[in-house]
RNA sequence: GGUCCCGUAGCUCAGCUGGAUAGAGUGUUCGCCUCCGAAGCGAAAGGUCGCGCGUUCGAAUCGCGCCGGGACCA
């Protein structure tokens, strides 16, 4: 039950009589008629725009026709109230029972929340997409949480959600991986090596060189890199795949599929795309414009094959083949988006690190022209990531060795906090991660407040339990407190289908703590009015009215946290 | 030079397909435990929504131009 969307009905159907009997003209478009909740729970409990919205269509004054509407709503049994206020906003008082049957809804009714939005609609979110050359560090952290949360919201919002991981495994940064596993092959053969410029000097590699002595004994020592480039390739990449797999099943993320670059060469499929684009005239052979402004000192005209990518909204065309006859880093990307297409996602979700920005328009134009524009790409990008320990900033470097793996983050601090902090940001908005904060017990943590709210909540029921209180009562929602919690639980559904829409993970977690500081407030109010308490000494008809509420908190809480990747927690240790 | 992101309370940030007197936390001041978890709750105070113009009945939100910060740029 979404009340928002079912009132939004009964406005509509308002209407629709007012056109009938003539009050309002035909042809009015409905579709910007909105039911919100008011920003003044003083206005009443949700608020229409539709006398405001109609007004100029109608050719009427808005006040002539939310006076009209009010009378018309008033005339249903879930209306108490409907007045005009200010310049012809109508606000909504429903009728209090209205409020104990959502809350029953979200006790008897698992899907609560669960919205049909998506209508079954395959989406394809493509995430980490890390290059096999070493483990995870923080900035793909933030990555995976935000995909991996967008793709769970998703399925929530009912689409069809493909998880997938794109591994870089056709470049040049492969061959390096694989020569630092060569030199760490000689030293497991007892040789001093030296890793100079150009290759990974990396600790995790010691272990794989061992691995591929145990495997080939000496077979490549003192062998030219031609006999064992290929091979220790291969052999490197799937180690480095097996470390990420790790990595990211730590942060209980599971990839429905890997799709290897290197699959798109000699296979015929990048030809196969780019031959697409040809086919409407979109590849031609030609010669670039220098960048604009500071031009680059090697900067020479040279003949290339373009993608005419300005045609679908990108800045400049660019080149999919260098004057060299090698593909650019471009063509397997368009050969990759074009299977998406082809593979039939009905919409196509990236998400990248802020510093692949410059990628957005090209990546967009190339699956607008394979699609036809009928499949839409949206790309969302991730911001970095500043660390802080004790407050102070915390400092990445490859070299001193200071280098924060993802695995370092979730031994620290776990999972479930790891998960949450990385959604306490918009996605395109810097976000600080301070290792001692994020295990602070106070209202400043998120993560934490949350918790407790769901905490004290079983703690309260496990009491009940205790008492014999049954869970079959009819909840009484009287207290203004309790409507306020009543109010934020309605919101759930339509929460929801916002974030889906604006593929806006984040959006969940500030409502956890907005639920959860409402729940508080009530909890509180039981001081002072003892009757607001969830369990009552001795009367257990009355506690189980009672519990109702909390329940609902929880199971609301719950259903949340599923979405963001993270276990309600039982109580606070 | 170009492209993208950001600019909201002292600080860190939310802000719904444009909606009413712009909200949290933190910090400051003052209250609340004989009570289901006070690791909490309540109240006060704090803002030219970077600046200007435009669209609109209505702009923090949309458009254009500046200013400031960041990322990227065969």
């Amino acid at each position: 039950m979404n009340l928002f969307a079912e009132i939004r009905v009964l406005v509509i159907k308002s209407l629709e009589a007012m056109v009938t009997e003539g009050a309002l003209p035909e042809g009015l478009n409905f579709e910007n008629v909105a039911v919100e909740p008011p920003r003044d729970a003083a206005h009443g409990d949700m608020a229409t725009n539709a006398a405001m919205v109609l007004a100029k269509p109608a050719k009427m004054k808005p006040r002539d026709i939310a006076d009209a509407l009010a009378v018309k709503l008033a005339e249903d049994d879930r209306i108490e109230m409907a007045e005009v206020a200010g310049p012809g906003f109508l606000n909504l008082r429903l009728a209090g029972d209205l409020w104990s049957g959502l809350v029953q809804d979200v006790l008897a009714n698992a899907a609560f929340g669960r919205s049909a939005m998506g209508d079954g609609q395959k989406v394809n979110v493509e995430y980490v997409s890390a290059n096999p050359t070493g483990p995870l560090h923080v900035g793909h952290t933030r990555g995976a949480v935000f995909g991996d949360a967008l793709a769970s919201l998703l399925e929530y919002a009912g689409y069809d959600v493909t998880r997938e991981y794109y591994i870089n495994d056709g470049g040049a940064q492969v061959d390096v991986l694989a020569r630092s596993v060569y030199l760490r092959y000689l030293e497991a053969h007892g040789q001093e090596v030296a890793f100079e410029d150009g290759t990974y000097p990396g600790d995790y590699l010691v272990p794989v060189g061992q691995a591929l002595k145990d495997k080939v004994g000496d077979a490549y020592v003192g062998k030219p890199e031609a006999e064992w480039l290929a091979e220790i390739r291969e052999f490197a990449t799937a180690r480095m795949m097996d470390l990420i797999r790790e990595d990211l099943a730590q942060l209980g993320i599971k990839m429905d599929v890997f799709y290897s670059e290197k699959s798109l060469y000699g296979t015929g499929r990048i030809e196969a795309a780019l031959g697409n684009l040809e086919g409407k005239g979109l590849i031609y052979e030609g010669v670039l414009e220098p960048p604009k402004g500071k031009t680059p000192e090697d900067w020479e005209p040279r003949e290339q094959t373009l993608f005419k990518s300005t045609e679908h909204g990108d800045d400049v065309d660019r080149p999919v083949k260098k004057s060299d006859g090698g593909w650019t880093y471009f063509a397997p990307d368009i050969a990759y988006h074009f299977d998406k297409v082809e593979r039939g996602f009905d919409q196509l979700i990236d998400i990248f690190g802020a510093d692949h920005g410059g990628y957005v328009k090209r990546m967009k134009a190339a699956v607008s022209a394979l699609s036809d524009g009928k499949v839409p790409l949206d790309i969302k990008l991730t911001q970095l990531v500043k660390l802080y320990k004790n407050g102070e900033p915390f400092k990445m470097s490859k070299r001193a060795g200071t280098f924060v793996t993802l695995r370092d983050v979730v031994d620290q601090v776990g999972a479930d906090v790891t998960r949450f902090v990385m959604l306490t940001r918009k996605n395109d908005a810097p976000l600080d991660f301070d290792f001692d904060k994020v295990k602070e017990a106070s209202r400043d943590n998120p993560v934490w407040y949350v918790q407790y709210a769901h905490a004290r909540i079983r703690s309260v029921l496990r009491k009940a339990a205790e008492q014999g209180v049954p869970l079959d009562g009819t909840p009484l929602i009287e207290d203004e407190a309790e409507l306020a919690v009543a109010k934020k639980l309605a919101e759930w559904p339509r929460l929801v289908e916002i974030a889906a829409r604006t593929h806006e993970p984040h959006r969940i977690a500030f409502y956890l703590y907005e639920l959860a500081s409402e729940f508080q407030s009530l909890y509180n109010r039981g001081n002072e009015k003892p009757e607001l308490r969830f369990v009552q000494d001795g009367n257990n008809a009355s506690s189980a009215a009672k519990i109702a509420l909390p329940r609902a908190v929880a199971v609301v809480i719950s259903a949340g946290l599923g979405i963001l990747g993270v276990t309600p927690a039982e109580e606070m240790r």
